[in-house]
Order: structure tokens, then C-alpha cells, then sequence
DNA sequence: ATGTAC
């Protein structure tokens, strides 16, 4: 572990005020020993940098899965006070709501013997990479409404089930959108991608439940030892990162005005309550909702593929649930024994809030909120529960994934992606990308594994795992 | 992450 880190709670670590000047609050790791070593020294800096901006309240989080990113670690939680704290483009990062669903299927392993061609048509029915384009336009009083609305106007649009929305983080929607906050850019950018998976990371990936590890929770989660489910992981597209690079030079301006000093200039921010502020949440908010109309119309096209494919009924697919990674909204947490509305920036980090909680929905609200954590192509994903550990400790809130160890371009260096796909074929994955170089750089070799920042959250206590999900098949951007 | 460049 870097020097000035010390131990202080079952895997929980603490960075010292005056780890880097003028910190208001300390910071606090999430760590086991292993990843501790592998701690980049750039963002620990970052997750104490963050310590030192206006309002902040309790202490800057670092999930296990924590890396360096624009300005606030990825991997990192904030959360500020609605009077004297700010709100940052950086804190939530480029890929605004960028988040991931699981959805249930009657399927089990013996329907998926010919997965090539399962990952063919859905390779096919479903645009994926730079700058793809989707067979759906929304301009005008659409998109207005889309950005508005969030899942529920595409479901009303008959792209879903009733229920779909309100098996959302924030029930698909947040109510603060203004679309008149988005600039004419930015839309021009999303009228065609709404739909669309994406690049890097962004995946559909067919899975089987391969492990129950709470039949209770599993019970009321919906999914069973042996059935297949399908995760989908994407944002909000080029929309919602040209959201953040206008918001991010108003806000250059804005940290000026308001002489808020700031230790690097990628944590340009705003007061909460200047228009500045207000304005980015407003854009972030319908950019945020671009993204959840996005992994619902996906959902739909996968449905319709497998009502097509296989003897099974649309709403036999219902939605488990879809969380944000990348989003800064309005909460109730308990702040020294006081309720307070506080803004919690999360950015590459999974909201866990855990039972009693009035946002879930009422199926859920005993368990604690599902908590869809993805692995690699080539290893386990996770579904956890939200605990109550976690409104104490963290604003209830858990790690993201896997997190990187190689840059991709060190991937491209290393790996071909045939080789890749190999590999995994010989485990019985099927992998298709648009390019070779978009399977090298995701090779599993060049992710940490899942199951070590996982473990951490759960002895932690941050969440609880109830299932292990093993791949079948994945197409990726 | 991203029409991978102000």
C-alpha cells in the first residue's frame, strides 16, 4: 500500500487529511492487501484532490475497483451539501448514466447449443462501435420528449413492458431533465444512436446463472441456478459526451467566479446552487435519461430477437434491473444522525441501497436493491444486494466492475483479437466485435478479476453477492 | 467513454 494509507476496518482504508493540501475530509479506500498493491499512486492523489472541493460531506470514496480518470477517480464517490457544495462534469465523467440491466429468460444452457448464430442475429439486429447508427431517429418534440422522459416514453412508444421503467435506478427517469439544457450538438449527435450499444467496454452478453449464493434473494430477484439471462452494459453515446465537454468549459469559467480553488483543473465545478450549477444538472439529468431509453430499446430489440428465435413470449423476459455507474443525483442520507438532501456524485461506482429504502420498487424493498456488477468477456459477473452497511458507510453505494490493468493500446500490442476469440471459444464463448482490435483490447487477460473487487464489497459489507453469472456470448462495440 | 483533434 502507498505510504500515509492505513488500515482501519475490514478492507477499508483511510487517506489522511493533508495527503494533499487543503483537504476538508479524509478519504476512504476499499481495498483488499492485492489490489492494494495495484493502487495507482495518480488515483489516490484524485480521490484526496476531491476531498479538497466545496461542500463535500463525510469523505471521498474509493471502490475496489478505483483507477485514474478525469479529474475524480473512477471508482469514486462523492457527496455534497445542498448550501455550500458543488457539482462537477468530472465527478460523473464522459459517459453520463452509463449503466448496466439484467434481463431474466425461461432459457436454460440446452436452448443455447448453437450460440454462434444466436450472437450472429443479435450481432446483426443490434449496432454496435464508433459512431454507429440505429435503425431509429428521434428529432424534434421526440427527442425532447426522450431526453425529458427517459425509458418511459420509449416503452410507451411500445419498445417495452409496464413495468420495465420502474425496474430502473430512479424508475428510468430523472425528473430534473431539462432537454432545453442540451445543446443543438449534442442532439444532432444522438438523433440516430438511441439504440445502439456503443465502443470499449459496452457489451450484450448472454450468461447462465451459475451460482446461487442467497436462494432467498434469488427468489425475489427472479432468477434460478441454470437459467439464462442477458446483460446489457452502455451509455448515453456521443450525446451525453458532448454534454460533458460543454458543461466542462462553462464550469472552467464558473470555478473561477466563484474562486473555488481547485488542486487540478479537471475538477472544474460549479455551486450547486449557482445557474451554472443548475444547468449542468439539468443537462446531465436528460443525458442521463438518453441512456436509460437506450438500454430499453436494446432490451426490446433482444426480446423481439428471442421471441423470433426461440418458442418463448416477450414478457417472458422481464427486466431484473438497470443501474447508473456514471451519475450525480439528489439523495436522502443520514449525515450525522440528521436526514439531509445531499448531491452523490458516482462515477464508475453502483448505488446499493439496502432495505426499507423508499426509491425501490416494492418487490425489492426487504432484499435491498439488485446490484448488477460486470465482469470481462471471459469471466464472471455478479449480482449483489444493497445492505444497509452501505447507507451507513458510503452513501449507500458499491464497486462497478473489474477495472482495468493494461491500457488498451498495451492490448493491441500484446494480443490479436483472433486469438482472443480462440481462447474464448474454446471455452464456449463466442465473441463478435466490428474489428479484431475491439476484442484485444478487451481481453480478459487485461481486466482484473471480478471475483477479487466483488469479494471485497461483500466482506466490506457495501453488498452482499447472491449470484455468480458465467458468459455464453457477447457482442461488443 | 468519444464523429479517439482546438
Amino acid at each position: 500500500m502507498l505510504s500515509g494509507i492505513t488500515l482501519t476496518g475490514i478492507h477499508e482504508w483511510e487517506v489522511p487529511l493533508g495527503y494533499v493540501p487543503d483537504m476538508r475530509v479524509s478519504g476512504r479506500l476499499f481495498l483488499s492487501e492485492t489490489l492494494g498493491e495495484a493502487l495507482e499512486e495518480g488515483a489516490a492523489r484524485q480521490l484526496a484532490n476531491v476531498a479538497t472541493l466545496p461542500g463535500i460531506i463525510g469523505h471521498s470514496f474509493g471502490m475496489p475497483d478505483i483507477h485514474w480518470g478525469y479529474g475524480f477517480p473512477i471508482g469514486g464517490v462523492a457527496a455534497f451539501s445542498e448550501d455550500e457544495g458543488i457539482i462537477s462534469p468530472g465527478g460523473v465523467g464522459f459517459d453520463i448514466n452509463c449503466g448496466v440491466r439484467l434481463i431474466a429468460t425461461p432459457l436454460t444452457l440446452g436452448d443455447l447449443t448453437d450460440r454462434t448464430s444466436i450472437i450472429t442475429e443479435l450481432f446483426k439486429k443490434i449496432p454496435t462501435g464508433v459512431g454507429s447508427k440505429g435503425s431509429l431517429r428521434f428529432s424534434g418534440s421526440a427527442l425532447d420528449e426522450l431526453l425529458g422522459r427517459g425509458s418511459a416514453y420509449v416503452i410507451e412508444e411500445g419498445l417495452g413492458l409496464p413495468d420495465d421503467a420502474l425496474l430502473c435506478e430512479e424508475n428510468g427517469h430523472m425528473k430534473d431533465a431539462d432537454p432545453d439544457l442540451v445543446s443543438e450538438k449534442a442532439r444532432k449527435r444522438g438523433e440516430p444512436q438511441c439504440g445502439t450499444l456503443g465502443s470499449g467496454n459496452h457489451f450484450l452478453e448472454l450468461q447462465v446463472v451459475s451460482k446461487i449464493h442467497d436462494p432467498l434473494t434469488a427468489q425475489a430477484f427472479g432468477i434460478t441456478e441454470g437459467s439464462i439471462c442477458c446483460m446489457i452494459h452502455c451509455g448515453s453515446r456521443g450525446l451525453g459526451h458532448q454534454v460533458c465537454t460543454d458543461h466542462i468549459r462553462n464550469m472552467e469559467k464558473a470555478s473561477k467566479r466563484y474562486g473555488i480553488r481547485l488542486p487540478d483543473r479537471q475538477l472544474a465545478c460549479a455551486p450547486l446552487t449557482s445557474s451554472e450549477g443548475q444547468n449542468y444538472f439539468g443537462a446531465m439529468a436528460a443525458a442521463a435519461n438518453y441512456a436509460w431509453a437506450n438500454r430499453q430499446i436494446i432490451t426490446h430489440d433482444l426480446r423481439t430477437l428471442f421471441e423470433s428465435l426461440f418458442r418463448i413470449d416477450y414478457n417472458e423476459m422481464p427486466l431484473i434491473y438497470d443501474v447508473a455507474h456514471n451519475i450525480a443525483k439528489w439523495e436522502e442520507h443520514i449525515v450525522s444522525g440528521k436526514t439531509q438532501r445531499v448531491c452523490v456524485h458516482r462515477k464508475g461506482a453502483t448505488r446499493a441501497f439496502g432495505p426499507g429504502r423508499a426509491e425501490l420498487p416494492g418487490k425489492y424493498r426487504d432484499t435491498g436493491q439488485p446490484v448488477i456488477i460486470p465482469g470481462s468477456m471471459g469471466t464472471a459477473s455478479f449480482l449483489l444486494a444493497g445492505t444497509e452497511t452501505a447507507m451507513q458507510k458510503t452513501f449507500g453505494s458499491t464497486c462497478h466492475g473489474a477495472g482495468r490493468v493494461g491500457s488498451r493500446k498495451a492490448a493491441k500490442k500484446a494480443l490479436r483479437g483472433s486469438e482472443v476469440s480462440a481462447d474464448l471459444k474454446k471455452q464456449g464463448i463466442i465473441v463478435m466485435a466490428p474489428s479484431g482490435d475491439a476484442i484485444a483490447e478487451e481481453a480478459p487477460s487485461m481486466y482484473k478479476p471480478s471475483e477479487e473487487v466483488v469479494r471485497v464489497v461483500d466482506e466490506a459489507g457495501l453488498s452482499r453477492i447472491i449470484a455468480t453469472l458465467m458468459p455464453l456470448g457477447v457482442i461488443k462495440g
